[in-house]
Formats: structure tokens, C-alpha cells, sequence
DNA sequence: TTATAATATGAACAAATAAACATATGTTAA
DNA sequence: TTAACATATGTTTATTTGTTCATATTATAA
């Protein structure tokens, strides 16, 4: 990293966070890490409509963070890259380490 | 990383992620990695109003991103942990890696 | 072809939020 | 104390965005 980045790596990188920045997204591509789903395999386990998903994936896919192969009538979406799976680890060890406490007040049970 | 994240860990992570997805933000750590600044030397260095910074500012600190000292009439802020250095940096070699050309559609110059 | 299943997409709505502006708080010096 | 500087914060506005609903597209089977 340089010590101070230009408005295009500051655009591009807030861009790219921007997508792992919303908690539909984030167990999207959790449900990905081992698995290569479809959008109703998805749907199901998040309980979500379908209409979201796809449109979460589209963004997703758009991002380059999710590729999408056709297999019949049903389209199976994987991880994209092993970017993913760092980024994800990165954000989960913060959380781990600093924040043990304070994720309390967020939880009901 | 588990295989399935629960609510409360693509919350949490997604929160901490929303954080990054700021250009202004992003700017801010940026100029943060190498050196403590105060607020108004971040105002000057961004070309942005105070209040602005300062807004940012406090949504960096909550989010343990930055910490902050004060120095008379000043206040210095400093990443709070090396995470922000690591999530910074793999997102950087993300983009480099894979969206080369594409990046291009963002940019003017 | 028609029917059905899986996915995609367009439009509308509500919620979140970044920036601007004005103002308040805090610190130092006179 | 008062004045000046640095920072924080409350409010408003404009923009963004995730979801829902309805509809369109694509693929398979009868």
C-alpha cells in the first residue's frame, strides 16, 4: 500500500468493500465458500426471496467477486477468485480480536 | 472461516465492511497508514470541509478503525490495528489483479 | 407447440447516508 | 474573563440502495 492513495484507488477499493457491505451479500458468498449453489439452493438457506438473491448475485457477479455457470435450468454461482475467501478472513479476524464485547448489544439471544 | 456465517457474523462483518465503502473513508485510512494527523491536516490533504472529515472521522473511530490523542488544541487520529492495514491491502491486490481494464470506466484521464 | 420450472429484470418504495451548513464544545493565550 | 483556533455535532437535503412485486427470459418435458 502506498501512503496515500489516488481518488481512483480510493473509488475503486471503496467500490469493491461497498459489495461486502451488506449482510445478504455476506452470506452469499459465506453459503459459496465450500459450495457451488443455485440461486434456489441459496434462496432456501437464506430464506430469502428469489427475486433478492438474483438480484444480490447480479451485483455480486457484476463485482467479479462470483462467476455463474448454467447447468440445465438451473445457473450454479462459485467464488471468483480467492480474494474473496482473504477479504472475508481478514474482516473476520478483526471482529474476532477487537470486538468480543461490543457485538453484545447487537445480539438478542 | 466457517461454511455457513450465522446473522450476527455477516452483520458484524458487513457493518465493519460498510466502513471501507467509502471513498472519503478510504482516503482518510490511506493518509493514516504512515502518519498521525490531526483534523484539519486531513481536511487540507483531502480538500474537503472539516465538518466533513470530522463526521468521518468519528464513524472511523467508532467502528475501532482509528484511535485518537489530543494535543492541546488538536486531535490526532492513528489506525487503531494492523487489520486496517491488511483488509486495505487485499483489496488493493484484488483490483490490480483482476479488474485491470475495467477500472478504466471509471476514470477520465 | 404448450406447460412448467428456474432465473432475470424493471419499477416503485422505504431506509440509510454523505455532504453542507450552522452552531456548539473545548483548548490556549492575552 | 474574552478572543481565537480546533474540533465536534445537530439538522437538512439529495443520493444511493435493498427489498418487494410483477413480469420477462430461458430451458426442459410432455
Amino acid at each position: 500500500m502506498k501512503e496515500a492513495c489516488t481518488m481512483e484507488e480510493a473509488g475503486a477499493l471503496s467500490e469493491l468493500f461497498k459489495i461486502f457491505g451488506d449482510p445478504t451479500r455476506i452470506r452469499i458468498l459465506c453459503a459459496m465458500l465450500d459450495a457451488e449453489l443455485c440461486v434456489n439452493d441459496i434462496a432456501g438457506l437464506l430464506q430469502m426471496s428469489q427475486s433478492s438473491v438474483s438480484h444480490q448475485l447480479r451485483i455480486l457477479k457484476t463485482s467479479k467477486l462470483v462467476k455463474s455457470r448454467r447447468d440445465g435450468k438451473s445457473v450454479f454461482y462459485s467464488l471468483d477468485d480467492e480474494h474473496v475467501h482473504s477479504i472475508l478472513s481478514m474482516g473476520m479476524e478483526h471482529i474476532m480480536e477487537g470486538e468480543q464485547g461490543e457485538n453484545d448489544k447487537n445480539l438478542q439471544n
